[in-house]
DNA sequence: CCGTGTCCTTGCGCTGGCGCAAAGACGGCG
DNA sequence: CGCCGTCTTTGCGCCAGCGCAAGGACACGG
């Protein structure tokens, strides 16, 4: 929980333009908080008294519906603003941020966030950018649940890890987080069974390599076959 | 296509805190437009040149997937901000826009965009909220999806729409557009059929009153009950 | 090295809601 | 006023994927 280095936000896009008498004003305002594996940022319904930028690592976002049913929001990537209650111009936060790797966030005051888009028109900018990515993922997601059958939802989601989280391998693309089918399966709308049928039947034709919270994607083109329905899907 | 009153635009949240001397600069940018039902603003992959505000009417934006099906991505209202390609970083825009009524926009250059965030803080603001405000809608639109079952959808689609779009009448709420079915199901992820199974499952209980393009919610407490799953549903 | 908890696999039966098909109803236009 | 196009209703068969249930495997701590 101390005030972080000038350096690090400096390497934040929001704030690469800032010189440095702006940076240290910024930096004094801001608490670096160190995350291990597991822990909770902030929980779904808590008051919203902190917006945040995660430095290193990863979070899983999630929401439980009232019926207690639970959903994957969306990962959280290194140099991501989150925890954005005021722009939903919400007092709670909507969802839960747990780090799924040992992480490092600097977090701001909340009373901060008006300030902050007023006077640093990048900061703003980072913003909407920001909301409107997700926006545009959440329409893709809408879009596919809306007209595409599981294992062509699967398929995307997977393929879109790949690229926000992928590291090159000899072998092929490994999702560099543990992630579980269960998770998968919050992603997509569909249930753990059958996320681990889809995979099983990649495997066995080649596509992916997939066990206990691990994930490469072998074969990205042909995975992209069929998640575009171009290629018959590899169930039944 | 004629610049609009500089009253039009103060009316408008984004515009209302502006001088005159700033409103008539922002009106000159401006072109205002007449939307019969059923004309398009833009479309799906047009070069996005414009932005707009909706001064009055009501306007329906779609996609099509590269299959061929078609969604509801969302029904703009008078005083929503629209074709914020820019903010979503795109040169292009990513739906379609039909008046469902007779209508009128304004439009500025998107030239004018960068230059619009910089020097209004409440347009930036308010870029902020519409797309916030979107962004909620779409991760309720997934949750739904994710976790509840047809009935439920669209009973939450037809709360959402009364909620926006309702007006008071003796019988009920009532959605002050043309609807179909079919705008219910490329909304809910559904089909055309299925809605029609269930509006008349609702008609017969006395929850809704729904003909050839009409909608009138006669009790949303009780269709309340059953969107959050308190109540079992009324199909089979 | 063993125990325990978590995550994953697999089989089976059931059903929500889709897809197809056809007929009916409303409303606008000539 | 009658025609025509669009929107809607309704029946029926089918199957993707869910829910349940049971067994297996890997990882970690003691």
């Amino acid at each position: 929980m101390t005030a972080p280095d000038r350096s690090i936000l400096k390497s934040l896009p929001m704030f690469a333009q800032l010189n440095d008498a702006e940076l240290d004003k910024v930096a004094a305002r801001a608490a670096s908080r160190r995350l291990a594996p597991g822990s909770v940022v902030f929980g779904q319904g808590d008051a919203a008294e902190h917006f945040f930028v995660l430095v290193h690592g990863r979070l899983r976002v999630t929401q439980v519906t009232p019926q207690g049913e639970q959903i994957v929001v969306r990962m959280i990537n290194p140099g991501d603003l989150f925890g954005l209650a005021k722009a939903l111009r919400r007092s709670t936060y909507p969802g839960t941020s747990t780090a799924v790797v040992e992480s490092l966030a600097l977090s701001w005051p909340m009373t901060d966030w008006d300030a902050m888009v007023a006077h640093h028109p990048a900061f703003a900018a980072s913003t909407i950018q920001t909301i409107g990515d997700r926006l545009q993922d959440a329409h893709s997601r809408i879009r596919e649940m809306s007209t595409e059958v599981v294992e062509r939802r699967v398929g995307h989601m997977v393929l879109r890890l790949a690229q926000q989280s992928g590291k090159r391998e000899a072998e092929g693309i490994r999702i560099d987080f543990p992630i579980s089918k269960q998770d998968l399966a919050e992603m997509t709308g569909t249930t753990l069974h059958t996320v681990s049928r889809i995979l099983m039947a990649w495997e066995e034709a080649g596509l992916v390599d997939s066990g206990r919270q691990k994930l490469l994607v072998k074969d990205p083109h042909r995975l992209l076959l069929i998640a575009d329905g171009l290629q018959p899907g590899l169930l039944g």
